[in-house]
DNA sequence: TTGTAAGCGTTATCAC
DNA sequence: GTGATAACGCTTACAA
């Protein structure tokens, strides 16, 4: 490997003056700039950030950790954070934690390992307090995204669930539906509750009894579990319009109700949160509160880089950010409103 | 931050005990490994992996690079990659070249100067030599990843995209279409290069002459260019089927007939290489010839690991993966075969 | 079984 | 302007 002693060596040089033509520091006579860069040319050298790294200690990494990159919502978020990242000079470590616990404690054993300056985290759940505590303990500065997780306090970058999901449901109630079912991720995750509260605020505010039949748990990232709408389709009243708390469960919904030869949405009108991606170019079918999943990750970053900056005494920020109605045709008006 | 020097102190060892008690190396009295695993624990201490890298020359990261994000295909490589690189204890460090040099080319240099222990890498195309080159000449171990770059001898991990573009186009001509048009990614990409040959060979075991007007070129990214669409229609003698060399090139064209009043598969027919990810769970549509996206990433990872322990020795050894066709609903037979 | 010394490739500090 | 030296946190080689 060539270090800079062998740059030296052939530039007649001592290896500090190298180092600051690397860095651009000090004074240095233009000819030995001049002399020190061809020398670099042409043994193809590289600093070894690595080193850099242990004498700085700066890494110039900063890690995202995400809970499901199959959904296009935290692609995006990545493709955002991403770019904002390399914007700035930093690289990304990477990791998918699957909203597993075991997974996201080992994610974080090797964040801290790493001494990454920085870590974007969407948290599995509020059982990620353990490791955001852990990552405090170490003095690693962090910016949870998506979710809170109570009990820590810190930087965020939040959607506005609550108001979201009111929205979406009184676009369900507007157009006649009174049963209308919640198929929610699971109530560990913020989110969850969140959209929950605003699932109940809307039919609250339409005079709408709440009925615990009509509300189910699933995993966010389960597109798989049929046993969720076989409840609901077996209820007594059974729901004509489904709220699915995120797009993976929408999916798994509608997929469910396809295959029960039930059509959405005149049979069973469908509403989520979060857009689809590639999906939503190919049919836009799915009536959705898309959020802006790209500022995630963008916006994360930037605060993220901020906190790395100021330190712990810079203030708290939260940034929320609104999410959009898109009204497509997964929706239908209820004749007998 | 805590060091083995405050573990040592603490339990009145050297550094040295230390480092055989983290590594489990030497011969240590089990009293001396109790004390010194107590006060590490005390001290929450974290082995500094930075400092560790430089020593042992070996950082424990991979690098993956890939050429869209926002493609399911990719993520689904990511996926697989992750997964396998963090089975084996690497961390992973991650970029989006967005099938772009410049880009392609800051990452590069990252890469090296972080000093990755090998790459995956997905080339934006031939123009990628350059990098690949740089690669080697720093002797970092690499796999490439879905496309072959004509110059460069390395491990591969590939698709058969002429074999499956040649039974996509085969299928569409056993319904009776002959006017197929193929919408392709940028003939810089090997796998365009090889699905037009595919494509070629079809047509031409069916004795149907091949016309160069049905042939187009758009990025394997794009999902918004109409032109090349309406290029088709007005041609004398439009298609009456496409084939799309990859997803996102399908979803475009989908939408684009859709926008300008053509139905899917009543007035065109459509097919494509790679699934779609969440979009074929919401509505099994697409007739395509799906790729085993997890394993490009997970066998991809795997190689690179066996070389990175081999060394330049071993011989260069290339996976091809087989497409599976799913007969969907894009494609219609024509009455008039 | 444990400890000492040197070195991984870089930069900060101080001296010339 | 430029250079010598120590330090970042760890492990290898050798000594005790």
């Amino acid at each position: 490997m060539i270090t800079i002693y062998d740059i030296a060596k052939k530039a007649n040089v001592s290896a500090m003056t190298v180092s600051r033509v690397i860095n651009n520091t000090g004074k240095i006579s233009e000819a030995t700039r001049k002399r020190v860069k061809q020398v670099m040319e042409e043994l193809h050298y590289v600093p070894n950030s690595t080193a850099r790294s242990l004498v700085l200690q700066k890494t110039m990494m900063l890690s995202l950790l995400i809970t499901d990159i199959t959904n296009p919502f935290f692609t995006t978020v990545a493709r955002g954070a991403e770019d904002t990242a390399r914007k700035f000079g930093y690289k990304m470590l990477f990791g998918n934690s699957d909203e597993d616990y075991t997974k996201e404690s080992e994610y974080v054993d090797s964040i801290v390992s790493t001494r990454v300056d920085g870590v974007l985290f969407a948290p599995a759940g509020d059982g990620s307090l353990d490791h955001l505590t852990r990552l405090q303990k170490h003095r690693i500065p962090f910016v949870i995204l998506d979710r809170e997780v109570p009990g820590i306090e810190s930087d965020l970058v939040l959607g506005d669930s609550k108001e979201g999901a009111r929205r979406l449901v009184e676009h369900l109630l507007q157009l006649g539906h009174r049963r209308i079912a919640l198929v929610n991720g699971s109530p560990d995750v913020s989110t969850a509750r969140l959209r929950q509260q605003g699932y109940a605020d809307a039919l609250k505010l339409a005079d709408i009894p709440y009925d615990d039949e009509l509300v189910v748990h699933i995993s966010y990232r389960d597109f798989r579990d049929d046993g969720a709408l076989d409840r609901l389709l077996g209820l007594e009243r059974p729901p004509t319009a489904i709220f699915a708390a995120n797009n993976v469960l929408a999916v798994g919904m509608i997929r469910a109700l396809r295959e029960r030869g039930l059509r959405v949405p005149d049979d069973v009108s469908v509403v989520c949160f979060d857009d689809l991606g590639l999906a939503s170019v190919l049919d836009p079918f799915l009536t959705v509160a898309a959020q802006p999943a790209y500022q995630f990750g963008a916006l994360g970053v930037q605060m993220l880089l901020e906190r790395i900056e100021a330190g712990p005494e810079l203030q708290r920020r939260t940034i929320m950010l609104p999410s959009e109605l898109m009204l497509r045709s997964s929706v239908r008006p209820l004749a007998d409103a």
